[in-house]
DNA sequence: GATGCAAATGCAAACCATTTGCATTTGCGG
DNA sequence: CCGCAAATGCAAATGGTTTGCATTTGCATC
């Protein structure tokens, strides 16, 4: 594009990425701002609070934000996760690269693993389920990290698996 | 009560699969067995339901229902998961093998999946995140069931990953 | 067997994340 | 600049899960 001598960059990525058809309001650019500067998915409540924060002086309704969430992930740019640490749903823009997460199961910290195992099952899946389309797949591991793992006072691990 | 000759099947797997230390009551006992013949994961509702249907003279509160499957968590011997297309838990026991599912997005079915992909990224785990104690995980695959992926009308996938 | 006490149960109320109804505001195409 | 459908804010409803408390029950002990 003709443009940019050094042009804006947030407003360049919103265009770059807004989804068609999502009627762009200044709630959902924000929600979009505070999901995309995450470093790690996000709860309803997280998200919720950031917008009071960066922006106390305009409203918010929280009603908006699962609303608007709802909207991006049928939009087909955000991921919804619900992990069994938590009591709540995780969101998380979907334009970068495909993600999962290893979980603390103490300090519920979540850290990014960089492989992802749907090659090795896909095949697998073929013939067990012959017919079954897979449209995605959801993939966390559970366990202690290494800032908790040496404090040995484990408390009643509930193994998972 | 006195013994049988023929030593009945389900007592004798209550017996050998009871987790030490956990109290027998008849509610803890009508609730694994509904858990041991239960084909897939059950909500608690679910589970609550099938107490009513085989006993129903007898008295079930629902809250004795998460008590005891918390228990059972806490001793072991059972997982409970949190699939996203589901808006309640799934619970089901561990002893027998490890499984993950198949989930229709559509009839909500699920496929039990023969293999699990652990191994594959367990090395990796090692490499990225050194010092982190794996514990567990979890693993679903979303898609469309032969019966439903027919159906070509398929309303607004939700697509994850 | 009978007894006692901690643990488990039933019931109802509390919780809390998420959803929904409705009146008002706002984006955006004409 | 207008008009209307879509989005918002607010408050109330929803629904799965948890909790407080009085009562019952498993089980170890006598």
């Amino acid at each position: 594009m003709e443009k940019k001598i050094h042009a804006s960059s947030f407003d360049e990525i919103i265009d770059r990425h807004w989804p068609l058809g999502v009627k762009k309001t200044r709630q959902r650019i924000e929600i979009y701002r505070v999901l995309y500067s995450a470093k790690e998915p996000l709860s309803a409540a997280q998200i919720f609070q950031a917008l009071l924060d960066t922006k106390s002086s305009e409203s918010y309704a929280f009603s908006t934000v699962y609303r608007n969430l709802l909207a991006f992930e049928k939009a087909g740019i955000l991921v919804k996760n619900i992990l069994s640490t938590e009591d709540n749903a995780l969101y998380e823009l979907k334009n970068e690269t495909h993600r999962h997460y290893a979980v603390c199961l103490k300090c519920h910290r979540k850290f990014p693993i960089s492989t992802c195992p749907l090659h090795h099952i896909a095949g697998d899946i073929e013939k067990t389920l012959p017919g079954f389309k897979v449209t995605g797949h959801q993939l966390e591991i559970y366990g202690y990290c290494p800032d908790c793992a040496d404090i040995s006072a484990e408390p009643a691990p509930v193994s998972l698996s």
